[in-house]
DNA sequence: AGCACGCCGACT
DNA sequence: GTCGGCGTGCTC
């Protein structure tokens, strides 16, 4: 007898191990590893993977496989062995880890329902179950039933039955051909009676286009009758229906113009050369390409992919959801046509799963995608890219907390291919990795065709304000705007605030309107005339009178898009304006149409917050404004700094990168501060060397590493002791050189009404960190599990908020 | 996570 | 004496 390990969908660190199934026999050669099944589980049905098969075990009592949910494995050795990592790195449940690899509509649904047993008499049941001999358990809850029917199940009369649901739905449609040969259709075509002249059409149809398939309606189109008549052919078994499956492709009805290889510079030239030989080589070496905005990275990119695709190998492209435009969808469509498959959020979750059974099926070669991309199925990778590799978006926020770059090393590492991080401002772990040499590093300092980087100003807005202009523009972006307008050219404004005003406060007793779920302040937006809070998603009406002292006198403070966007309208009423945030591009689609109509010069000014800094190359751009370069600098995180180099310098970019020639303007209340400066001058060089001191003096990383423990509960008490146990517990067991900070109120110190402390370790070296911490964790494992207490753990964490 | 089992208070 | 509260422990 075959035994299959399996991990179950039961999220709980107590079920977080394989258990032992017996495989029928019929199954015996059917059930594989990596395959998902349906198993019993104490009293429920439930979905599982089979992580393992064996022969034996020590466990008494074995239950059987219900039966299996695929014909083949969806995950193969490498993905396993790949959950298995993530899920001891991240610190997170095995099933956690399985699911983050698959696509949305690969996870069970479970239902749960009322079964009526034949054979009793029973008038009650008559009455509660009609005419069916099934209700849902939930509608028997509603109905009130459930007392009655738990008695009836002791009696026997009623059985609980668990269904697991797959929610995957492979599209189809329905084909039409004719099995018949011409000699065949002919012979039908003189049998059949006068008056089924339709039926002669449909037959005719066939008989010029034997091997044929069409759907229904097709078919009764080209040959002119009704969808009936085929359904009588149907019947006669003269015509023959099959379901084929349907790719629902979100690009289907667009035309990519194949595009060829740009013949490359001779910088472009010396970065490309290491990464080929890596490839031709197999080795799995990770390269850093540091090349400035505008110097040509995508054309490495697509290049390096040709290489891999010659060699009859798979690449896998990461970009951030952010960028992930159509211009980028567009550059790997027509470069490799129909061996592309694009993983975005923005696909629904069938369009998903469907680009996922491309890649699985072997109809795509490339994958281009947001951070889940890395779990690509292909089984032959030649090549892992990362563009704008320092972006957060990398890094999951929840379970399981996982880096797409530290995915991207791992998988080089099996399938013995080189990894591409691409970036313009690399993160301050690449750059420093690159120059002890753990990373080679590829620089491309010269823009394409040369044109210069464009000049950037910083004005200082306390000297503004000095000088009697208490608008949100200075005296130079505001004549700079108007001069584009004049010229018809275009600018690109960022601000980093969505919503309205920041914040509101009563001007006699300092009140400031907050969520009463979360310490945070309340953002006033206009449009709705509603106060948001970003956290929760709380929203209130603006209230006329100070609700602590009853004043009258409410004012506005801080600025955001809407704000602006105003504010334009009134100083420069002819300025047609595009505003892109949050709360204009959600839905679907929006930020596209967006985009497409400032790039048709349908706006002269696009005004937004920092998800226009990326990606866009529109060549009558000739000025960029940032309203307020501080939002981000003051934040308390230890990446703020970096953070902010790293957004100016990108936005700045996307000026003068054509023809015409840039500018760009960076108002600031800080203009000393040098993440301000070096951006200003772009350059990376100098801000790498300040920002790596200052890490230094802080023991952060790159010189230390961080895990963030943070502790949450309903009650301030249980939070507070919770999280000194946990650090007290951490001090204990870590070794001399770590540093431990904390317990302490997270920056939100409460958040959809719970209350937050984190302990922050920081540590060069910690051999044992991951197995304390799972000790940790399974002590605590009570008060999680039933007095609503929550510990996340997040092994180098991107941020601290 | 669910769910059963089991042991104590307020009712017919 | 029984119904039902939720603490405890198990699920191959």
């Amino acid at each position: 007898m075959k035994i299959a390990s399996v991990i179950v969908d039961v999220p709980a660190m107590q079920t977080d191990k394989c258990f032992d199934y017996l495989i029928p026999e019929k199954w015996e050669n059917v059930i594989q590893p990596g395959m998902r099944v349906i198993v019993p589980f104490g009293p429920r049905t439930v979905q599982g993977f089979v992580a393992g098969i064996k022969g034996s075990t020590e466990v008494g009592h074995l239950r059987e496989i219900i039966e299996p949910q695929d014909l083949a494995p969806v995950l193969n050795k490498e993905l396993l062995a790949l959950g298995d990592w993530l899920a001891s790195e991240t610190l997170c449940l095995k099933i956690s880890a399985y699911q983050a690899m698959l696509p949305a509509a690969m996870k069970a649904k479970y239902e749960k329902r009322v079964r009526r047993m034949d054979g009793h008499q029973n008038p009650f049941l008559d009455e509660v179950f009609g005419k069916k001999d099934e209700i849902g358990w939930k509608e028997a809850d509603q109905r009130g039933l459930l007392p009655f029917l738990q008695k009836e199940a002791k009696n026997g009369t009623v059985e609980v039955v668990y269904e697991v649901k797959n929610k995957a739905n492979k599209k189809t449609v329905r084909m039409i051909s004719c099995p018949l040969s011409e000699e065949e259709i002919r012979r039908r075509i003189e049998e059949i009676s006068g008056n089924a002249r339709k039926q002669k059409q449909v037959l005719e149809f066939f008989m010029k286009n034997p091997k044929i398939k069409a759907t229904v309606s097709d078919l009764a189109e080209v040959s002119g009758v009704s969808p009936s008549v085929i359904k009588t052919l149907l019947q006669k078994g003269w015509l023959e229906e099959t379901s084929e499956e349907l790719y629902r492709d979100p690009y289907a009805d667009r035309n990519f113009q194949r595009s060829v290889p740009h013949t490359l510079t001779s910088e472009q030239k010396q970065a490309i050369a290491p990464v080929l030989s890596a490839i031709h080589e197999k080795r799995s070496e990770i390269f850093l390409l540091y090349g400035v905005t505008g110097s040509g990275k995508t054309e490495i990119y697509l290049q390096s992919i040709q290489e891999v695709l010659n060699e009859g190998k798979e690449a896998i492209v990461l970009v951030p959801e952010i960028s992930l435009t159509p211009q980028m969808v567009h550059r790997f469509k027509s470069r490799f046509g129909n061996d592309v498959a694009v993983l975005h959020s923005g696909l629904s979750i069938g369009e998903k799963y469907d680009e996922w059974r491309k890649i699985t099926r072997k109809e795509a070669k490339v994958v281009v995608g947001a951070r889940s991309a890395i779990f690509a199925p292909f089984e032959n990778i030649g090549i892992i890219i990362i563009d704008e590799e320092h972006e957060n978006s990398y890094k999951q926020e929840d379970n399981p907390r996982y880096h797409a770059r530290d995915v991207a090393i791992f998988r080089s590492r099996n399938h013995h291919c080189p990894v591409i991080l691409g970036s313009a401002t690399p993160s301050l772990e690449s750059f420093a990795r690159a120059q002890k040499g753990v990373y080679t590093l590829l620089k491309m300092e010269k823009r394409m065709n040369n044109h210069p980087l464009p000049k950037v100003s910083i004005v200082d807005m306390r000297e503004e304000m000095r000088a009697g202009n208490r608008s949100m523009f200075s005296k130079e972006l505001f004549g700079k705007l108007k001069d584009r307008i004049e010229k018809k050219q275009q600018t690109v404004l960022l601000l980093n605030k969505r919503g309205y005003s920041s914040f509101v406060m009563c001007r006699d007793c300092g009140y400031v309107l907050q969520c009463p779920n979360c310490d945070i302040s309340l953002t006033y937006h206009r449009s709705t005339n509603e106060m948001k809070c970003h956290y929760c998603g709380y929203e209130t009406f603006v209230p006329t009178a100070c609700p602590e002292c009853g004043s009258p006198h409410i004012r506005y403070f801080g600025t955001g898009t809407q704000k602006v966007e105003e504010e334009l309208g009134r100083l420069l009423p002819e300025a047609r304006v595009i505003r892109m945030d949050v709360d204009t591009t959600g839905r679907k689609g929006a930020h596209e149409r967006m985009l497409k109509s400032f790039a048709d010069g349908e706006a002269d000014i696009l005004l937004g917050t920092q998800m226009i800094a990326k990606g866009l190359d529109f060549p009558n751009i000739t000025l960029v404004g940032v309203l307020n370069a501080d939002t981000m600098l003051h934040l308390p995180d230890f990446r703020a700094s970096e953070k902010t180099f790293q957004l100016l310098t990108q936005v700045s970019g996307r000026a003068g990168r054509h023809e015409l020639k840039g500018e760009v303007v960076v108002q600031t209340y800080t203009p000393e501060h040098y993440s301000i400066q070096f951006a200003g001058e772009q350059d990376y060089g100098r801000f790498y060397r300040q920002e790596m001191m200052m890490r230094k003096m802080g023991s952060y990383p790159p010189f230390y590493y961080l895990t963030l423990i943070t502790v949450s509960h309903e009650n301030v008490m249980k939070a507070v002791s919770a999280a000194e146990k946990i650090t007290r517990f951490v001090r204990s067991r870590v070794s001399d050189g770590t540093i431990i900070l904390g317990p302490a109120a997270c920056p939100i110190p409460r958040m959809k009404n719970r209350y937050r402390y984190q302990c922050l370790i920081k540590y060069k070296r910690e051999t044992r960190l991951k197995e304390t911490l799972t000790v940790l964790l399974e002590h605590f494992q009570h008060q999680i599990a039933s007095e609503g207490l929550s510990i996340s753990i997040d092994v180098n964490p991107n941020m601290m908020m």
